[in-house]
RNA sequence: GCCAGCGUAGCUCAGCGGCAGAGCAAUUCUUUCGUAAAGAAUAGGCCGUCGGUUCAAAUCCGACCGCUGGCUCCA
């Protein structure tokens, strides 16, 4: 790939200036990835200021029209020459590079003169095949040296680069475009949630309006639920630490738990979790082969204590509100079951014109200690996950070590307006945590069976899922969803009472009157700008008539309607949603 | 938690050792308006918090709190 050789080469040059701009840097690894590259340093120590500095040190090397070239050095030849160069990170690498024999080789790249670095290959012959003006330093950050957190951090530098000035452009151009739709500035601007430094960090409160959108959302799933046999249970927010022993989320999770000792001294966690409540509410009688399955969700808050630094927005918080459902049955009932919440997830997810992507999310047979409960278990809950999706003939990607430790899933991935792809809906199959709580019923010859249990959430987490639709709608929400779907704007205060007497025979909406002593052109100018998806513009032409003046956002004036006729079409509108 | 950057009015930001500033928003008054910003006046501040340097700190230094972007983590 060419432009594979493009970006690597651009990371080259990228060493080949912090070499000459800090002398005393040490050399980590310079990877193509998605858009650009990055290289690791150490003792680099910069900022964003630094970079155009930076930049211009890579043209004006590029511009010596410099060959890359790579030549194959005995390992012992490479590790003393990185040993002079006080290089302990490309010592690691060659090490890792496992040579068998003293005569293995290894790449060695060089950039004319001025750098020369350890690298398996893949560059443009010579700097001056480079496209100056298609790329870009993009931002500085801090990385752990392999991705370890207990190894050193180094000064990370990303870079953008194109085959051509326009894709470069264009991208910027996309990145703009995310900025402007970003959660965060949107959902402060449209009034939809708020932070306080006194409640603390990650845990979003949501205003009027936000929490109108949640309730809409959530009823929606709760719709598609109630028509499959779901039950609505309700569970407090602490249990005993002793049920998350039991379930292994203790041992698994203690650092993230939020845990409470009450003052006669006993221990309390804040659930992380709903299942095991969940669970306590199946076990609280025996089950007969005759009564599964049995289906309960609960909308309701968890607690992580995330840490600080992982925070952000909407997108990861330390109070996740998980539109939870797990589902108990035979085994012979699993397939069924994991169908009906797979059509749930379709259904819900083509409403918001979020296509969707699947991951298959299985356990690291490499590491089995991250896993509870035993391999034939594993074995066959992946068997039927597997089968399902072949049944349903849906290609997916296979992510291994991804699965929960109780069990594997499958994760939904939506792709937005902009192309991004985010996690969402997961379904899980779970054999383990019904060995740990020993959940039977009587099967049909009287024995006990094992409980098979599904863990299901069509959003996830609903703040997560309101910072993509905000991001994939840049705020103009569907009419159903909007907090506010009309505003009664009349031309002066004339027409107020007017104004009133319509709202009033449109209550079964989301109505505001905007009344205020302002110009007509400001009050349009506020509405078009909070997203509001009809402005009713009223002054004495409509009060005569009985008419209202629609103006559709986006879309400026549509015309004078009879108000009964506008109520109408705002009815189907919204029907056709759900 | 780690690395880097940033915290000044409700919001967006200027000021960067010597009296705390602008636009928008708010309030009051004027205006009564026809499809994306009417005009005037008023009010609004522990310059994130605590400590240090200095004759003098929003400004320099340190710690903490918070935010942003990464890294690590994510049931």
């Amino acid at each position: 790939m060419e432009i594979e050789y493009i970006r690597h080469s651009f990371a080259h040059v990228l060493a080949a200036a912090v070499k000459k701009l800090f002398p005393k840097a040490q050399f980590g690894i310079g990877p193509v990835i998605e858009n650009g590259f990055y290289y690791d340093f150490k003792n680099v120590k910069m900022a964003d200021q630094d970079m155009p500095k930076i930049e211009q040190e890579m043209r004006s090397i590029a511009s010596q029209n410099l060959a890359f070239k790579k030549e194959l050095w005995p390992a012992s030849k490479a590790t003393a020459h990185f040993k002079k160069l006080k290089q302990p990170f490309k010592l690691e690498l060659i090490k890792e590079l496992g040579m068998k024999d003293k005569k293995s080789k290894v790449g060695m790249v060089s950039t004319g003169d001025v750098f020369l670095d350890l690298c398996r290959g893949g560059h443009v012959k010579n700097t001056k095949e480079l496209p100056l003006d298609a790329f870009k330093l993009a931002k500085v950050a801090g990385a752990y040296w392999r991705g370890d957190e207990k190894n050193p951090m180094l000064t990370r530098i990303y870079g953008l680069a194109f085959a051509t000035r326009k894709e470069l452009d264009q991208h910027l151009h996309t990145l703009q475009e995310a900025e402007k739709r970003d959660h965060k500035k949107l959902g402060a601007e449209l009034d939809l949630f708020t932070f306080s430094e006194l409640v603390g960090p990650g845990l979003p409160l949501f205003t009027p309006k936000g929490t109108i959108v949640r309730d809409l959302l959530d009823d929606f799933v709760w719709s598609l639920r109630r028509k499959h046999g779901y039950q609505r249970v309700d569970i407090p927010h602490i249990a005993k630490k002793e049920l998350y022993e039991t379930s292994g989320h203790w041992d698994k999770f203690k650092n993230e738990l939020f845990r409470i000792t009450t003052r006669e001294g006993h221990e309390f966690v804040v659930k992380p979790m709903n299942c095991p409540h969940h669970i306590q509410i199946f076990n609280r009688r025996k089950w007969s082969f005759r009564d599964l399955p049995q289906r309960y969700a609960s909308t309701t808050k968890i607690y992580r204590d995330e840490q600080t630094g992982e925070l952000s927005g909407l997108t990861r918080v330390r109070s996740i509100t998980q539109d939870d459902a797990h589902v108990f049955c035979g085994m012979g009932q699993t397939e069924r079951e994991i169908k009906i919440i797979w059509e749930i997830i379709d259904t819900f997810y083509s409403a918001f014109n979020l296509s969707l992507k699947l991951r298959m999310s299985l356990r690291d047979p490499k590491k089995p200690k991250q896993y509870l409960g035993d391999k034939k278990n594993w074995d066959d809950a992946e068997t039927i996950l597997m089968k399902i999706a072949k049944e349903k003939n849906v290609a997916y990607v296979e992510a291994r070590g991804e699965a929960a430790f109780y069990g594997p899933k499958l994760d939904f991935m939506a792709t937005d307006s902009l192309g991004r792809q985010w996690q969402v809906a997961t379904i899980q199959l779970d054999l383990n945590m019904p060995k740990r709580f020993n959940l039977t019923f009587t099967n049909e010859q009287g024995g006990q069976s094992q409980i098979f249990m599904i863990h299901a959430a069509i959003m996830g987490a609903i703040e997560r899922f309101l910072s993509i639709l905000i991001e994939h709608y840049a705020g103009a929400f569907p009419l159903w969803l909007a907090p506010e779907q009309i505003w009664i704007v009349p031309v002066s205060d004339k027409w107020n009472g007017y104004a009133k007497s319509l709202a009033a025979k449109l209550n079964r909406f989301r109505v505001n009157i905007q009344d205020e002593n302002e110009t007509l052109g400001k009050k349009i100018r506020e509405g078009e700008m909070q997203k509001i998806p009809y402005l009713l513009i009223v002054g004495e032409k409509e009060q005569q008539t009985g008419t209202v003046s629609v103006r559709k956002r986006g879309k400026g004036n549509m015309g004078q309607m009879r108000l009964e006729e506008f109520s109408r079409k705002v009815a189907e509108e919204i029907q056709k949603y759900l």
